[in-house]
DNA sequence: GCAAAAGTGTTTCCGATACACCCATGA
DNA sequence: TCATGGGTGTATCGGAAACACTTTTGC
């Protein structure tokens, strides 16, 4: 009845969205084994790593999700904690844990944070050294790491019901987006359509959606009115 | 830059509900430097212990609050993992971590789960190895232990979210219970006043709440039909 | 002038709100 | 018979849903 030693990391399922659709970023695990410029990557799994001695949680999200793919500054947010105490014990893992940590065989604790990118203006580029990186369709998910596709499944859950209630759709859109842009991303996250009047009409409630004086240049159809999201003037 | 070394518990917020309102369960920490029957105590905490090696999160919540509390089978959902570098290192708690814990100082993550409980058939006389427990009303908690008044403030907007989408009134309320309580609860909670017809309107499209062949007795007044819960009739 | 998406109003429907009186019981 | 909470229906309002055509630009 000793308390569990075990370690804690966190885990960063990081959405990013641009007109071709909703992605996460995920890491492919270089082959330990296999030295040199041998890319056979063994497995894909979220970015995530142990947390340090002195930084709380939400540091460890930013500071893990930055050594790994140098994304900064992201939008992220806890949803829940992951502590099967087999999570990591399953033989495909090991290889992996074993040439990382220096406990492999230690239970480690996760806490999973959803992270929101727009991939609009450019497409960050994500290094790691833990392998490549690569933006892959939410509905093109392969088998991942540990216990990494039920944590990917209870983020987009997590995403779906807060898209609407916390004002965070803006920070998967450029920083000027027309309606249309913001429409489609509801439609993709939700997987709902919705009328265009309608959904125009709801928008010119929110506050916080501002117009801006300035047009789409260089589309081959009627150019579109701009907006931008305006933090500070959201209201009851 | 080594990983950290830390601990990781469970806090309970247990809420208790019967006519007279919404309670949390609450401990209070027996000054381990009086020994014998002196109840002076030092601090008032939620109830909560560090989670043993080969259990679940889940499995950890229901031991913890059955070890300090006797209360077993109690619906519970984790809603946030806290982990403040700090969140245990104010003086005011070091006494009590020096008494019970084998690493006093180490860093503790302590994952919170809300739990529900009825208290009108019968209220659970909890029992505790750490002091004496009591429910405290949700407007009079005062100073707790740790970061417990944050954990438990999370708790209660929590509780508000997920009263109305989640079909857990009912663990709030006896397993027979009459339309006026259903309402009462959801007034209690949502700190907010609704008109008994349309409330009962809507509590009539819910295929998960039916009317027994049964009525209150012993009151004064015109006894009220009596409902409960079909888990079975939940429907779209 | 044509392809492609932008932009715009009105009607209909349904759920939300507001509201007041009679009923059954125990004391 | 009275005090107490239980129980019921209707009219109104407002937001949600349905729906089709004209506009502007690039080619």
């Amino acid at each position: 009845m000793t308390p569990a030693n075990l370690q804690v990391s966190v885990d960063c399922v990081i959405f990013g969205y641009d007109d071709e659709g909703l992605k996460v970023l995920l890491i492919e695990q270089r082959d330990p084994t296999k030295e040199g410029d041998a890319l056979t990557s063994i497995q894909t799994a979220l970015p995530g790593d142990l947390i340090l001695q002195d930084e709380s949680l939400d540091d460890a999200a930013q500071r893990v999700l930055y050594e790994l793919t140098r994304l900064e500054g992201v939008y992220m947010k806890q949803f829940h904690a992951f502590g099967d105490p087999n999570r990591v014990r399953q033989p495909k893992d090991q290889s992996w844990l074993q040439s990382f940590r220096n406990q492999p065989e230690a239970r480690v604790l996760t806490v999973a944070y959803y992270g929101l990118v727009s991939l609009h203006d450019f497409t960050p580029e994500p290094a790691s050294f833990a392998g490549s990186t690569k933006w892959v369709d939410v509905g093109e998910i392969s088998d991942l790491a540990f216990d990494h596709n039920a944590i990917v499944t209870c983020a987009i859950d997590t995403l779906r019901e807060q898209l609407e209630s916390h004002y965070i759709s803006f920070e998967l859109l450029p920083k000027k987006f027309t309606l249309s842009q913001l429409q489609t991303l509801h439609e993709i996250v939700l997987d709902k359509k919705f009328d265009k009047r309608n959904f125009r009409k709801n928008v010119k409630r929110m506050s916080h959606v501002v117009p801006l004086d300035e047009k789409q240049t260089g589309v081959l159809h009627k150019p579109a009115q701009l907006f931008s999201f305006s933090p500070d003037s959201i209201e009851e």
